[in-house]
DNA sequence: ACCTGAACACCGTTCAAGT
DNA sequence: ACCTGAACACCGTTCAAGT
C-alpha cells in the first residue's frame, strides 16, 4: 500500500498528464454580475474540488502543488495568487469534507445517533489518504466545525456535562480519525490480527461510547444526590 | 507553535551549524575483536540517538538527512550507507521509543495498570514532535512491540477475550497516539477550550477504560451462564 | 486583478570514485 | 566495507513581467 520512494519506483511521476491546455474546454458564457462566472477564472471552491479529485488518488503527499495547477491547466504562480500555501489548501479541503459529514444524522437514540455520524466520518475521512494524519495534527485550526457542533447538540440534550463531553469528543476525535488514518485503511495490518478491521473499529465505538454513557450516568447521579436536602 | 513557512520566516535553515567536522573527537582505541568500538564509524545505534536528538528539537519535519550527516559529523552518502531511506529511519526510532515506554509499569490493578502504561506513553512520544503522527499512519509496520506484549497480558490475564482486548488496544492506541500528536502539544488549542489539556486526556483515557471494563464483564457473564447447565 | 515563466532554496536518494 | 563529492529529480514558494 505505501510506496516507499526507492528502487524499486524508477519514476514517481504519471506517465504523463496531458499538457496544460489554454484552459479548461467549458462554453464561453455570459460574465454574471458578481464577476464569477462558474468555471471561468480560477476560483476557491475550484481549486479545493481538484484538490479532493487528487488526494482521493494519490494521497496528501502526491498532492502537488504542480501537479494539482496542472489539472486546473493554469501555471503554477495563479494557483499561489488564490492560496496561499498547501497548508491552507489542506486546511480548505478539511474543513470541505467535515461540512459532508454531518448532512444526515441516523439513529433514534443519542449513542445511534452519535455511532453514525462516526462511522459517517470515518468512511469519508478514509477516501482520502493522508488527510486524517493531517487532521489529527492540526484539530486546533480546524474547530469549530458543522460536525462538532451537532455532535455538541446531541451530547448536552441528553445531559452530558461540560467536562464529561468535552473529554467524549477529544476521545471520539482521535479514535475516529486516527483509525480513518491509520488503522482502517490498512486492512492487512497486522496489529489486529484476526478479522474484520470494520467491525473492531465498531467494538472499539461502542466500547468508547459505554464508556462515555456510563460516566454520564455516574454524574447525573451524583448531581441529583447533591441537590436533595 | 506551528511554523508556517512563509513571509515571516526568511530562511528555514538554522544560524549554520559547526562544519563537519574531521570525525567526532574521541580518543582512538584499539579496535575491539567485532571491530565495531564504541563511537568508532557510524553505528545503527548511533544514527538512531542522533535522530531523537534532532526530532526532539525541530520535529519529525525537521530533521533532514543532512542535518542528522551533519550532526554526525560525517557526509551524507554515509548516512545512507547504515539506513536505506528516512521512513527506516523514523521507523527505527519509533520502535526505540516505544521500548522505553514498558520499562516501569506502576499501579496494582489491571486498569491502573494500562493507565500509567497509557500516561507514559503519551508523555515519551509528546517529547517528539511528529513522531505520533508518523507512528499512527504506520502501525502495522510497529508491532509487536514490547509495549504490545505488556498490554496483551495484563488483559489477558484479567479475562479479557481476544476480540474486546484488540478492540481496547486498537481504541487505545489511536487515542493515546492522537492524543500526543495532535491535542496534548497544542495546550492553547481551541477544541477544548476551556481547561487543563492533561486532565482532559486522562478523563478521556478513564471514560475508554470504563468502557472495556464494562463490555468486558457483560462478555464474561454471558460465558458463565453459557457454561451453567 | 489575474496569470505566466522562471527562478530560489531547499528536499530525499543515488552513485562513481576514493581509502 | 565505509565514506566523499557531486549530481538527479523533485518539492514549496516567490516574483518580475505581461494582459
Amino acid at each position: 500500500m505505501r510506496v516507499v520512494p526507492s528502487l524499486t519506483t524508477p519514476s514517481k511521476r504519471a506517465p504523463r498528464r496531458e499538457p496544460p491546455s489554454p484552459k479548461k474546454a467549458r462554453a464561453p458564457e455570459i460574465p454574471a454580475s458578481n464577476g464569477q462566472v462558474d468555471g471561468a477564472g480560477l476560483s476557491e471552491a475550484e481549486i479545493v474540488r481538484a484538490a479532493r479529485e487528487i488526494i482521493a488518488e494519490v494521497g496528501v503527499q502526491g498532492l502537488t502543488m504542480r501537479r494539482l495547477s496542472n489539472d486546473l491547466g493554469v501555471a503554477l504562480g495563479a494557483t499561489y495568487h488564490h492560496i496561499a500555501t498547501k497548508h491552507d489548501l489542506l486546511l480548505l479541503v478539511g474543513r470541505n469534507l467535515y461540512s459532508e459529514v454531518s448532512v444526515f444524522v441516523e439513529g433514534g437514540t443519542w449513542d445511534a445517533k452519535l455511532k453514525s455520524l462516526m462511522m459517517n466520518q470515518s468512511a469519508i475521512i478514509g477516501r482520502y489518504p493522508g488527510m486524517g494524519n493531517f487532521l489529527m495534527t492540526h484539530v486546533d485550526e480546524l474547530v469549530p466545525s458543522d460536525l462538532n457542533k451537532t455532535v455538541r447538540e446531541i451530547l448536552v440534550e441528553v445531559g452530558f456535562s461540560e467536562r464529561e463531553m468535552t473529554a467524549l469528543m477529544g476521545a471520539l476525535f482521535f479514535y475516529v480519525t486516527g483509525m480513518s488514518a491509520g488503522g482502517l485503511a490498512a486492512a492487512t495490518a497486522k496489529v489486529f490480527r484476526g478479522r474484520n478491521m470494520l467491525a473492531l473499529f465498531e467494538d472499539g465505538l461502542d466500547m468508547l461510547i459505554t464508556g462515555a454513557r456510563v460516566r454520564m450516568e455516574v454524574d447525573r447521579k451524583a448531581k441529583r444526590r447533591a441537590a436533595r436536602p
